[in-house]
DNA sequence: AACGGGATTTTGTATTACAAATAAGATTGC
DNA sequence: GCAATCTTATTTGTAATACAAAATCCCGTT
């Protein structure tokens, strides 16, 4: 058998439309959102995850620039990637934060969600009030509309996350739209707990159709309530959980 | 004159200590930040921006990939890279606020980080109230002494970034730790305006002075108010900006 | 005209080679 | 013996090249 000069490619685990690099990032951030790596260590050198992963070098290191641009670790020559102090991670990045969720508990992390949401949205919705645009108003109807035509709680969470978005595009505030990923995964994960209770809560469609009415009415503390009257049906679901 | 084979080094703008990638990312990030490349633009092809630089494709891409991590821009082959909407930004990114700062008006930056201050540090210092640990309570003195030893107010922006980020960490929800970018930036961007006033603001400590009292004695709903009462004071120091 | 199949362009991955930074150990001078 | 310095080894950083893969576009076939 005559030898091959090139080994042409290692299929192993590679799926057709994914990119490697994008994958070896997931990988290893997993590794370092779930505690393998902990803050402050040392990571292996870039040629033993190649090994480890069978890629080269240069899949590798795009990977590791990407978690470098998420604030997760710093690279040094001589000394390798260290990972960062939590406090510098970009949790709010939309990765990272899928990362974490899959690291702890599904309810805590959906408590600490929610507690967030809390701190944030009935201010954001004061702001709405006072600032919202017209068009921005109808995007919030539209996701209100969109919300009434679901015929299911599945059907109801995308509208519902366009509604929450579009109250945070409201406020005008481009340094609170980075938020709207701890939306998007608070409704997401709350889901889990929905699906297996009733088919269609019953209060929900009103609650949200008083929030738009108070920032229609521009009348500020109104929005601030209905937000947290929301907030607090949200709450109640996860306080009793479905089936389980 | 015998052809060099190989051309050592380009040496044209590229400081010692520094890494190149990181250089690069910054230079292209800006220019995203800035409206050069607006979102949904296509940027220059990875061998446009060596040629412009002057730099090899694979630092480019290195550059690249630091900002894919950042939520800037996604790349796909054939079509190049894409600027994502601004709403998939990292904006509480370090670098990417940096960017964003340097980009935009100062006052107008700084206002929309009050903003964003007023509506998560009340809410933050209640939970901090009632959830802190006594090292994470001892942190918070720490900083209000090294507020209280500051000569100038020079010396009092460091130690007033460390009391916030404390008042952050009491809440127990690390979730709310990447807001820590926007405290900074704000005290950073306000030192411009204080330090041409008077020296040292008279009524500061002792407002910090009261929070720490507040989330001592486990009273949220003070915490809440000592909160506000120092943030008015900000918001006040910004109302009047000294000579200019 | 509709459909399919190459041609082309751009990113994606692999490989190799060398440069730069730096920690740690070896050496030298006092 | 001790300290300062020099050397060395390790790891990341940058470059250059080659080819693979994806996706658009255009052209030819039916």
């Amino acid at each position: 058998m005559p030898h091959r000069k090139k080994k042409p490619l290692r299929k192993a685990a590679r799926k057709p439309g994914s990119r490697l690099h994008a994958g070896l990032a997931a990988a290893i951030g997993t590794r370092i959102l779930d505690g393998t790596y902990p803050s402050g260590a040392l990571l292996p050198n870039e040629a033993e995850w190649g090994r480890m992963f069978g890629a080269s070098r240069t899949a590798i290191r795009e990977a590791i620039k990407t978690l470098n641009g998420k604030g997760l670790l710093v690279s040094r020559p001589k000394i390798g990637s260290r990972v960062e102090p939590r406090e510098r991670w970009n949790l709010l990045d939309r990765d990272v934060l899928a990362w974490h969720c899959a690291a702890m508990d599904k309810t805590a992390f959906l408590i600490s969600l929610q507690e967030v949401r809390r701190i944030l949205e009935p201010g954001t919705a004061v702001l709405a009030a006072e600032r919202r645009t017209p068009e921005q108003l109808a995007r919030l109807e539209t996701a209100l509309a969109g919300m009434s035509n679901a015929r299911d709680a599945g059907e109801m969470v995308a509208p519902d996350v366009q509604f929450h978005l579009a109250l945070l595009a409201c406020a005008n505030n481009e340094l609170l739209t980075p938020f709207g990923i701890v939306i998007e995964q608070a409704l997401a994960n709350l889901f889990d707990y929905t699906t297996r209770h009733n088919a269609k809560p019953a209060g929900v469609i009103p609650m949200h159709s008083d929030v738009v009415q108070a920032i229609a009415d521009q009348r500020p503390e109104a929005a601030r309530r209905a937000v947290i009257t929301l907030l607090d049906d949200t709450d109640q679901v996860i306080g009793h959980p479905a089936v389980k």
